[in-house]
DNA sequence: GTAGTCATGTAAGAGGTTACATGATTAG
DNA sequence: CTAATCATGTAACCTCTTACATGACTAC
């Protein structure tokens, strides 16, 4: 691929699993293809304009296998939406109430596109998926499948929860609004 | 408080909703105190040294105001756990697992720590909570209260959800290998 | 010719991690 | 006197965000 097409890539689907803008793209190429993980081939398009297709090497895959075969360690706690609810009297109850909707909204939204990812996998409606699927023996490609729906499994319990929650905060607030408890805008 | 006090802080019971190290904290104090959101107040201890205590300041609560009452845009997706568990077939089996029981035991042991810090602000055991609370009416201290647990609901939630992912996760990992179908290692 | 898409960068700055570094005070 | 605790920093580095910047190609 192109730096390009992994830029239009992260637009895409895989938007919902990864972002990445093409400001963080282009350097780190250039920083995978100066370690070796990649090689560039410089492709004619018209007739001055050229682009670099980058294809994955030895050392890459290697890397990704190093990668794959490492335990990553628990992350540093910091859950910015947990913290902000947990100091809502310090804001207004029209303004709690509109975080959490948005907050729901967004996970609703990203519920739609995980069940078609999911959809998607399972069907292997993919092209690059089936084209990798198709060099594995089938129980090896079932495998492969298996941990995609996995992952994707695990997003859509995280959305389901999230929506929850906000629904939660939601009937707590309409609750507390009634009443008439004051927030700090007041105080 | 004092910066040191902070560094305390965030390495108690806070520290499982929102950690910070000292190599953060003292900066930004002086970051804070220079745009007036907080005072110092420098205290003789001992002979020689001297500690500054920290209060906030007008400017500072009405910053946190501020803060509250903006609605958070939603984060970028970036999961790496759920991008790892998609890329399981590039480890070993015995990776996979390790990797799924550590996350697994990273969050009963979170939940644990959230079901104290639930059950802890619910009983009102907590001395900042209830210094905080001493000042405001039965209604705005219900308030506050139902927030913090709200939020802790949302944390226990989670802890939930990934728990039982992780447990699907070592039962497909269980399946998939008693099939016999081997993974990247063996490609 | 011009608008949209293809294509590729750089730079400043925020926020966070890890490591380096120092010295006073207090309890035993 | 010595170890633990109190107390406070700096620096290098990484990742990511936002904004600035440019130019070729293609379909109309």
């Amino acid at each position: 691929m192109t730096g390009y097409d992994l830029v239009k890539y992260f637009d895409g689907s895989i938007a919902f699993l990864w972002q990445a803008p093409h400001s963080q793209i282009y350097p780190e190429l250039r920083r995978m293809e100066k370690d070796e993980l990649i090689r560039a081939e410089e492709v004619k398009r018209g007739e001055r304009a050229t682009k670099r297709v980058y294809r994955i090497c030895e050392k890459g895959t290697a890397e990704l296998r190093a990668w794959a075969d490492t335990i990553l360690p628990p992350p540093p706690e910091r859950d910015v939406y947990r913290l902000k609810a947990a100091c809502f009297e310090w804001a207004s109850y029209d303004t709690a109430r509109r975080q959490l909707t948005e907050y729901r909204n967004h996970y609703r939204n990203l519920k739609v596109h995980w069940q078609q990812d999911f959809a998607d996998i399972e069907a292997l409606r993919l092209p690059l998926l089936r084209s990798r699927l198709a060099s594995r023996t089938p129980d090896e490609a079932e495998a492969i499948v298996a941990f995609k729906l996995f992952a994707y499994r695990g997003l859509l319990g995280r959305a389901k929860a999230e929506i929850a929650w906000a629904d939660e905060g939601l009937d707590l607030i309409d609750r507390l609004e009634s009443t008439g408890a004051p927030l700090a805008r007041s105080w």
